[in-house]
RNA sequence: CGGGAAGUGGCUCAACUUGGUAGAGCAUUUGGUUUGGGACCAAGGGGUUGCAGGUUCAAAUCCUGUCUUCCCGACCA
């Protein structure tokens, strides 16, 4: 079976499989509120599974977890104009404090780098202070108009990174070596190959000297901005007054960065990895690795099936074994919407044959093994099996997907046909990117700093090239 | 924010056109029989029809507003 009954066919309505997904895998459900989902325990395990390996990457990097508050003082936001002019539209106000008017209304934090920046004023004063390198998990929120569960909504979950530096150089050096810490988690924990640059101009964080981006592709050829990672310069530290004495005991202004990833990625795994029978999840972001499936009620079986369970869970796989009244057929699928990677299936026939079964989700691929099978050993291996055929299913499809035009005519051809990720010179005017745009909303997603050009023409107007850009349809 | 569609037990839908006080399948509960790809039999429980007004003797049904969801465009993690 590689169906189930509550979701649309991938290839049918990819819209429509996404949510579907969601639901029937009980990720989350929609709140009486729009853009704010409820994260039902299936999607808040994802999250914290997520949150766990990328705070520890966090912390080897020398970063340590604070908690700024949710509001922010709307003569505080405003000290930076280039913020506020990016997110004016959209910040939430709080305007009443209980049946009081506020005399200066408050901005529900849509990101937090106002009040980094009020707090780094106070507390930097020495090149002795600095570097300082926080971090914070917490939820932001964006008047947005539009909402797809964790993909776009006016609440949602992130971590965003701020720190501060004394030097131009070791604050560059950070924003870099965020985005490869990004990178290297997209690949190694996600299973999704992304691509890595910078913004455009156009495309950068409001306020941002230059944002760089970990760019994904989805299975229908939709990019999805993943992760970014900004260098602000001094741009901040000027308008809150961040000064330091520095070791020529002149002031200077302190140097920033900040980087963020969201509940998005969450929606990342679903439309790189996922199938017409749920969510299909990699291994090592998977929150239950195993499902392990007894059939019938013989003795036997359970004994084994909790014999599995007790030495998968003491060498660090998450197991479970599911005991519940339903029919076998019905667990199967069960785990299957649920993403869980690997099954465990025994009956008393496995027992009478010397075998137990297992079954990946990714493949459906059923394999017998005899009964003394080094269980933990063989699962270890699957797990690490599935992880890597999941990555170079994703590389492959993005492969696939990936085209060059020289031209708009070719552009065109591609978005029209078979969107994906598209590489094309660029002048880096940008009349040229706007024009671009107007192409079923092309954009740039980001300049390939170190490839080799591919034209010495712009794709779009001829002249001079002097980008070498991926565009692509944006979520 | 423009253009379109839709909201009725947990889910999918019927009843609406022509107002008369809500019904089916699935799910759920209990008992029994089952168990190798979404089991079967029997008996139950559950909805003031998204919300707020209005018209009417009477509203799921007609009118107004509002909220939410989905699709297509403009804007954004």
């Amino acid at each position: 079976m590689n169906g189930n009954k509550a979701i649309t066919k991938r290839d049918v309505d990819f819209a429509k499989w996404y949510t579907d997904v969601v639901m029937a895998a009980k990720l989350a459900r929609y709140s009486n509120v729009k853009g704010c989902i409820i994260y039902e325990p299936n999607g808040t395990a994802i999250w914290e599974k997520i949150q766990q390996v990328l705070d520890r990457k966090f912390k080897e990097t020398g970063h340590k977890n604070v908690q700024m508050p949710m509001l922010i003082p709307e003569n505080l936001l405003r000290k930076e104009g280039e913020l506020v002019a990016g997110f004016a539209p959209e910040v939430a106000w709080v305007t009443q404090g209980g049946n009081k008017e506020l005399e200066e209304r408050l901005c529900i934090r849509p990101t937090s780098e106002t009040l980094f920046s009020d707090y780094y004023h106070d507390v930097v004063k020495s090149y002795k202070d600095l570097p300082l390198k926080y971090n914070q998990w917490c939820n932001v929120m964006r008047w947005e108009k539009e909402a797809r569960p964790f993909l776009r909504g006016r609440e949602f979950f992130w971590q965003e990174g701020h720190t501060v530096h004394a030097t131009k150089e070791e604050a560059e050096a950070e924003t870099r070596r965020m985005l490869q810490v990004y990178e290297e988690f997209f690949k190694d924990y996600l299973a999704i190959p992304v691509i890595t640059g910078r913004k455009t101009e156009k495309e950068k964080f409001a306020g941002a000297d230059y944002t760089l981006t970990v760019e994904a592709l989805m299975y229908n050829g939709v990019t999805l901005q993943s992760g970014t990672s900004h260098y602000f310069g001094q741009k901040f530290s000027k308008a809150y007054d961040i000064k330091f004495v520095n070791k020529d005991n002149q002031f200077d202004y302190a140097y920033q960065t900040s980087w963020g990833v969201s509940n998005r990625m969450i929606g990342a795994l679903i439309m790189v990895h996922s199938d017409d029978a749920g969510l299909v999840l990699p291994p090592r972001i998977a929150p239950i690795q195993v499902a392990i499936i007894p059939i019938g009620k013989d003795e036997r079986v359970m004994a084994l099936a909790n014999k599995y369970k007790k030495e998968l869970l003491e060498n660090n796989i998450t197991a479970y074994v599911d005991d519940s009244e339903k029919s076998p057929g019905f667990k199967f699928a069960e785990a299957e919407v649920n993403g869980i990677p690997v099954r465990i299936e025994i009956g008393s026939r496995d027992i009478e044959n010397n075998q137990i079964t297992f079954a990946r989700r990714d493949t459906f691929e059923k394999t017998t093994k005899p009964l003394d099978t080094d269980v933990v050993k063989y699962t270890k291996e699957l797990l690490e099996t599935i992880q890597k055929d999941m990555f170079n299913r994703a590389l492959e499809r993005r492969e696939k997907l990936t085209f060059e035009a020289h031209n708009l005519k070719e552009m065109e051809d591609i978005l029209n046909k078979q969107p994906g990720f598209i590489h094309a010179m660029w002048c880096g005017d940008n009349a040229c990117e706007e024009k671009i745009k107007e192409i079923k909303g092309c954009k740039s997603r980001c300049i390939m700093e170190d490839a080799k050009p591919i034209d010495n023409k712009c794709v779009c107007c001829g002249k001079q090239a002097k980008y070498h850009v991926i565009w692509g349809i944006q979520y």
